[in-house]
DNA sequence: GTCTATAGGATGATAGAC
DNA sequence: GTCTATCATCCTATAGAC
């Protein structure tokens, strides 16, 4: 673990106190302690506790934008192969971010830092089941909370195998055809 | 909706409350609120906010109890879809209180209210992955999160044919034969 | 059983020294 | 940039009147 900056071993710290005990159960004080700094050091770097969850859930949430963008160049077909691959992927490079956003967001919509996220994660949807049919997205959205979650089981985790078996989940969850 | 008797209005309330922003996020305040009595009124009723998640959890507790062991007279390729099909009937019986449960689990297993919950959940992803075998353990916890959180989805919540879409999903994401 | 009033503590955030 | 000290607010829970 390399020595990071303050403001990077706070987010770091943030994200996994979040993970732990949910972004209401998570206080600065504790996260303070982690970093091993005032509470006052952190209010120095962000505004204010909702500030921390910002800047923890901008990149993956620029990442799902990017996703978006090139699903909406393909054809369903491709675009759900596509989506599933690539919303793994995001879900693995941004585990308690992402965790946070499918854990937290429906408790925390009106928060800032989520309002970008809720169409995206829509749109997600709708590539996954390949259009607006309920049983689809109802299939699509089992997947994306449920891989979401599984990622952050300590038992999980150490799957050497995991992304292949993520994808092979999702595959036969939405195999409607 | 019945009249009931206040301590079941509590209970209601705080049901809707730990939905909407989680246990945490909920405080007596609101509750009593929408209940329309005051706080001491919530705390004669119930020892504490800790004893109100405790009496809401205890039934689909019970349950879950009472399916697991059905499900230990079974072989395992029987268990399975029973364990499909009882897992999803209790979902769809006690929504908020198996959201509760698959939600707040991780971030309150220190609670006594959920230290009998834990194992037999355990035991269910053994039953839906017949056995040991991590990828498909991976696929049971997949199932059971993304179930859980999918329910309480108000666009889903109309679906007519919930229980067959759910019981459809679950069956496919689990075949791994 | 339900209330008002309040205790006691934790929380997010600020002020000002260094 | 980081700290200590402090503030105002919110929270759970209790005390005691009715």
């Amino acid at each position: 673990m390399a020595r990071l900056n303050t403001r990077d071993e706070i987010l770091a710290a943030a994200a996994r106190q979040f993970a732990n005990v949910g972004y209401k159960g998570a206080s600065l004080h504790d996260i303070a302690v982690e970093v091993g700094c005032s509470k006052a050091t952190l209010l120095y770097h962000f505004a204010g506790k909702d500030a921390i969850l910002a800047a923890l859930v901008e990149p993956p949430a620029r990442e799902l934008a990017a996703l978006d963008e090139r699903l909406s160049a393909m054809s369903a077909g491709q675009a759900r192969d596509a989506a599933i691959e690539g919303f793994v992927d995001l879900v693995l490079a941004y585990r308690r971010e992402i965790a946070l956003i499918y854990h937290d967001l429906p408790h925390l919509f009106h928060q800032p830092a989520f309002a970008d996220v809720k169409p995206l994660t829509d749109r997600l949807v709708a590539a996954l089941a390949r259009g607006t049919d309920p049983s689809a997205q109802l299939a699509a959205k089992v997947v994306l909370a449920g891989t979401a979650a599984v990622v952050l089981d300590p038992e999980c985790a150490t799957d050497p195998d995991l992304r292949a078996t993520l994808i092979g989940v999702a595959r036969r969850a939405l195999n409607t055809s």
